[in-house]
DNA sequence: TAGATTGTTAATCGATTAACAATC
DNA sequence: TAGATTGTTAATCGATTAACAATC
């Protein structure tokens, strides 16, 4: 896939919304869709879409639109989906867990290599097919295997050391669900964050607006009444 | 807290963070930053701050700077941390089963009230002081409490019924896990997304990116060689 | 052919940055 | 007082929307 100019974060964010809606149609058997149907579906202008796409080439056709399949390859293309990313993850506890356990990895075009702990108790242990390590193998193992991300699923109090480990050892990019600020002024490492705390304080300030809009509404019907 | 004009949803989301470093710095013993000092420290321009805080009211002093545990607090009460919102959870899976066991509501201003799930295994189970329910107590439940946010962690195929039952039942605001779009353009329910494939999905990308740089770079230099 | 829809250029809108008077 | 830093207005920058020729 050719990227010719620099594409802004914000059409980057969309592009994961496109191609889940674009399985969703073809798993619909809908085999063509317009930017305007498209746009329909997901809150977006058609003018938008458009542009969205013309960042990584021409995937449309005049008069007809595009095809859903090819539109729908094209954008996990562009999304790195068939370049076989390996993946390992750094602490087994619940959230570890439950990401081993049920996220598909593979869905996203993910290998998940390896997990490593400290505990003993849980060094051993197998789910989903991956075993999980000590943490004492994990140097050696990130020189003899080429892991493009690490998932950073460790105690907040440890995040900043083993983020630096990782760093220090070649690891380029994170998928840090730590409620940790990792992202250094001079690093080069890519981090992407799951807050858990930040999504629902959002949701939160969005809750207490509605209640203060309505509370300012009730208000003035009351006015009005006396 | 006074909102007088409508706040940008990118503002809103910088809260969150603000709010973190604020407390970091508190429990760091710093008593006064300044927007120079915040914006090196989150990788934030002094103006973009300033700008950020000016929507909500003059929390800083000239010639000083602001006041770490006062604007700390203002944040929290702007993102309705002393509200004492109420949530439920439902779908007590590996996800909801680790938020319940890990993720503390409180320390973010919200109260777990309930949970609940479809399978009798699981029905009756208490995890952090909170007993899993069946989902035939749920419309009980909404009315006789006063719920503000629904955890949505069922199932991707059961997502968009439960919304719907939890919609059409008084909830105005639902934190979705599921990876399914669930803003539906006719309805004014808040949606909050953690939508763990879209996130690594647009790591994906920024790591595809640097690896097209890093060849691209490759060849030039090799080239030169010739 | 007529209608539909693209890709792209231009116009608008909004968000970030810079500048500066006010003042602690 | 002199230096620092705010809150806010103006300038810039970037992203979204609109318009339209090209063409399937």
């Amino acid at each position: 896939m050719v990227k010719r100019i620099k594409v802004s974060n914000n059409v980057i964010r969309r592009l994961p919304r496109y191609l889940r809606k674009l399985d969703e149609l073809k798993a619909g058997g809908v085999s063509r869709v317009s930017s305007k149907n498209l746009g329909a579906l997901l809150g977006l202008t058609p003018s938008q879409i458009r542009q969205d796409f013309s960042c990584f080439g021409e995937f449309g056709q005049q008069g007809y639109g595009y095809n859903v399949g090819a539109l729908r390859d094209e954008i996990a293309s562009i999304l790195g989906m068939d370049r076989g990313f390996k993946a390992i993850l750094i602490g087994v506890g619940n959230i570890g867990h439950a990401l081993m356990d049920n996220f598909c990895f593979s869905d996203w075009g993910f290998t998940l290599s390896a997990a490593f702990d400290i505990d003993p108790a849980i060094i051993g242990t197998t789910t989903n097919g991956v075993t999980v390590r000590s943490m004492d193998e994990l140097l050696d193992f990130l020189h003899e295997h080429e892991i493009d991300v690490a998932v950073l699923t460790v105690p907040a109090d440890a995040a900043v050391a083993v983020a630096k480990l990782l760093r220090d050892n070649g690891i380029g990019a994170i998928w840090n669900f730590t409620n940790v600020e990792l992202t250094e002024p001079n690093s080069s490492t890519i981090v992407e964050n799951i807050h858990f705390s930040d999504s629902l304080l959002s949701l939160g300030y969005y809750v207490a607006e509605r209640y203060d809009e309505e509370a300012a509404h009730a208000a003035r019907l009351a006015r009005r009444e006396q």
